[in-house]
DNA sequence: CTCACGATTGGA
DNA sequence: CCAATCGTGAGC
């Protein structure tokens, strides 16, 4: 499949525009080795400015600093204590907002994932807390990294040619949160088995 | 400085 | 339904 940079003024826009529009991207993975795992983004989120759900809703903090950067970077967190979450910088730098990756649909299985969770392959990934388990995404590491494939960076964004058709999203409410809960910023690929929820 | 809680997950 | 597990940030 034909891929190609993302262009940084694309990832510049808000995020509820770019969130859509990132399902059917690559998110390629690559470790200190060089060996890479490769997954096709099947469910996202977005949060921007006046959500009270976005980290940056209050103020600039160590913790979000990245989301109020140039567009095109890592924004990782730690989530109740033990798994991270992977999003993308979105919107112009001074914006704090980001899209969440919720889920990959992976072309292989890392050795590292155990028997148990192989035993459902394409669910490997169906989550924002499993997707960064299963490929050693971590905030101490790849908080802050560039997405921009040709800098050679541990994670990178690239995009087909030919674009999701917009038949085959479906745009809901997102998961976990408890403020902002009727805010229809969450996609997904109809159907995908890589989905981590349903609704 | 304290402490309640969270953009989750897996197991009872 | 609930525990695991700890950084964050609001509030005193």
């Amino acid at each position: 499949m034909a891929e190609s940079v993302i262009p940084s003024a694309w990832l510049g826009q808000p995020s509820e525009v770019v969130a859509p529009a990132l399902l059917g991207c690559h998110l390629v993975r690559q470790y200190a080795s060089g060996h890479c795992h490769r997954g096709v983004i099947v469910e996202t989120e977005a949060y921007a400015p006046g959500d009270p759900a976005c980290h940056a809703y209050r103020r600039q903090t160590a913790r979000n600093a990245v989301m109020f950067g140039p567009a095109g970077y890592c924004y990782v967190y730690l989530i109740y204590g033990m798994y991270f979450c992977l999003n993308v910088v979105t919107d112009q730098s001074g914006v704090g907002s980001a899209v969440l990756v919720r889920a990959l649909a992976l072309d292989t299985i890392p050795d590292w994932v155990p028997e148990k969770k192989r035993r459902y392959p394409h669910r490997v990934a169906a989550g924002p807390g499993l997707l960064c388990q299963t490929l050693h995404i971590n905030r101490d590491e790849h908080n802050g990294l560039s997405l921009q494939p040709q800098t050679g960076e541990a994670i990178w964004l690239e995009f087909p040619q030919d674009p999701l058709p917009s038949n085959a999203i479906t745009q809901t409410t997102r998961i976990g949160i408890t403020r902002g809960v009727d805010i229809p910023w969450r996609w997904y690929v109809k159907g995908d088995p890589a989905v981590s929820r349903f609704k």
